[in-house]
DNA sequence: TCAAGTTAGTTTAACTTTCAACTAACGCGG
DNA sequence: CCGCGTTAGTTGAAAGTTAAACTAACTTGA
């Protein structure tokens, strides 16, 4: 099928997300930093504190944290190391194991948290209006929705 | 201060970009590897393809493709074995080299850049009315430009 | 009950990215 | 015209990520 490119209303909006959407996420990361994070590790640190008991299986928690098991694997090793997280054998599979946020993880995330949230803030929230923030939330649901759908269709070849 | 935390409209908003823009690069990136090409080298050679006699200060790719120097030196090494650039020393300034695009890199782009488009189509833009491109636009071009003068304010210190 | 297929999680190696150090050339002020 | 701070770009090592292979344990169905 012969290519429809995109018109300068399609492209404008393309490029303005890609090219901010980059400069944004490199900012938040840069700003977490500062606590020794980054986005996937603060945010499976996120995931862990909320958890019950702060622990969850490990499966589970790449999943929501939407990484690879291997990645969640080494990244488990480096914050274990660091004391953040340890491993506890799973007793009702016994191939299982449970990510547990010790109390020094407890605190780091404590601690960044704050900061973490008035950058989301500073960077992005605060600059959109309440309309703004609705639009962006219809918008993007709309857009995961379809990838999944696309995923599911596409997955079943 | 007191830490601000999200209202759920905010957490809303910020939760449904996020994911939806992991999942969504991460579709892209898929898309591309049909061509053994990932976005940031794609971007890389879409900008050769364009540039005057399909050549480029490193500098100047860098910055635009947004991309370190370092980073862009070895993506060229590589792209370089590959086939798809070369690199040609400066005649006006001898510390300084062109990243020049070959024959064989323009054939990749042209092969690669139908299904690109059209993957962006697929994944995003075809489920945005007109309306939303245009919010698009105004959101991310308002966020970019915060992004820029908070970069600029907090460099000169 | 057990063979075959699946799932949980880790590991290794290959590859990519970052970080800091480095070389060489530029250009300005004196 | 020279010394010194800056700029262009590369490099090597360390850190991070991915992909595939692997172990061990679970599940299912005959």
């Amino acid at each position: 099928m012969a290519t429809k490119w995109l018109n300068p209303r399609e492209m404008k909006a393309w490029r303005s997300y890609i090219i901010a959407s980059r400069r944004l996420l490199d900012a938040l990361d840069l700003d977490l930093a500062g606590h020794d994070l980054s986005m996937a590790d603060y945010e499976v640190l996120a995931l862990l504190s909320e958890a019950p008991d702060k622990r969850m299986r490990m499966t589970e928690l790449a999943d929501l944290a939407m990484v690879s098991k291997s990645r969640l694997s080494h990244r488990m090793k480096v914050m274990e190391k660091i004391g953040w997280v340890k491993r506890q054998a799973c007793d009702s599979d016994k191939r299982g194991s449970w990510a547990v946020m010790t109390d020094k993880g407890w605190k780091a995330i404590v601690k960044a948290a704050p900061d973490h949230v008035a950058s989301v803030r500073n960077r992005l929230i605060d600059h959109l209006t309440v309309k703004d923030q609705e639009e962006v939330s219809k918008i993007f649901e709309r857009i995961q929705s379809n990838l999944r759908s696309q995923y599911r269709s596409e997955e079943s070849n």
